[in-house]
DNA sequence: GTCTATAGAGGGATAGAC
DNA sequence: GTCTATCCCTCTATAGAC
């Protein structure tokens, strides 16, 4: 499955499992290799350091966010609607058993080259950027609840589901989801119908 | 300073100082070995294997903290007083430049023995009942504000203080105290003066 | 309890053939 | 663009002298 889409973009795909599943330090060259049916030498050719690889990682994060944002300002979402979009892709990396990147980097700071913490450095802004435009615009609106400042209830959102899928790992699914409807509650959206959507 | 201790506590301390700032991956027992000024393998004497040291140190967090919490209840604190002294912890961590161990464990869960996963765990249970106990008792006192069920208050309260630690490694000190605020704010307790105790 | 010395594995990275 | 082969390093861990 999905054989013909040049080495590249294979090795950023099992590059990027690999990074959210073991961190960092954690996964090695030969782990991609072997995945992808190649040989070290061949991963070194299209990234030949750790830190150019990682670093492209992250800046597909980033590319990808700002794809993702401008698909949803071009459907002209609402803020409840942005804020559960924002929610599937975070619940997806739960069922995934995936952590956020910013949580790796984070976690592993100090083991990382000074360009890849910049680099994530720049992916959390992007997302508190979004996440504070869509928490304003839903408060003026009257659409969402929002206590303090706008910033901080993107910050407190994005830090809460970033630790949930971490103590996830630890103690279960379900802390992820105690803290997702947390959060819904807080900002006054009404928790789904059980099992409507499981 | 601090010279008479015995090998073993020291080479604790110095581990757990290397956990929190550099993962579990991401320190080694020369690195221990160096600021110990003692070789490798008399480390590996004392803890034979990582899995041993690392054990070792998650079960000096929890004889920690339940000690902790048993000084806080024979001194009669209130929620609010246990509160801030939580507070004092994790804000004590960030200026270490320090993340919670249980952050450490999470993202790199895979990468880490079964023991210390599970180890990880019990220490998430000790500080989640401890959390959750104050925050039902104040409660209905009326000393603090819960909304929601406490276990939910307690994990959110955690988690944002996890990530805050995380992400002011990317971002500065800044995003802790926003997340540290934001989260008095919630449970109604005053923010203290500015500049008042930096 | 600490040392020297070393085994043995795995990591990142490169050279040169094809 | 991928391969084989290899270098050099760091890591965990052990054996045996002191």
């Amino acid at each position: 499955m999905a054989a013909r889409q040049g080495t590249r973009q294979r090795i950023l795909e099992v590059a990027e499992e690999l990074f959210q599943h073991r961190g960092y330090g954690g996964f090695s060259y030969q782990q991609i290799a072997e995945r992808l049916g190649v040989r070290n030498a061949a991963v070194h050719y299209h990234f030949p350091s750790k830190t150019d690889l990682v670093l492209a990682l992250l800046r597909r994060y980033r590319s990808s966010f700002i794809w993702w944002q401008d698909q949803m300002r071009r459907r002209g979402e609402t803020p409840e609607r942005c804020l559960e979009a924002f929610f599937a892709l975070e619940r997806r990396y739960m069922e995934e058993g995936k952590v956020c990147p910013l949580g790796v980097v984070g976690v592993e700071s100090e083991g990382v080259p000074d360009v890849v913490r910049a680099e994530a450095a720049a992916l959390a802004d992007d997302l508190l950027r979004w996440l504070t435009a869509v928490l304003t615009q839903g408060g003026k609106q009257g659409a969402l609840r929002i206590m303090g400042a706008p910033e901080a209830c993107a910050l407190a959102l994005m830090g809460s589901l970033q630790a949930g899928l971490q103590l996830a790992r630890l103690k279960g699914p379900e802390v992820f989801y105690i803290l997702l409807e947390q959060q819904r509650g807080q900002l006054g959206l009404m928790t789904r119908q059980v099992a409507a959507g499981a």
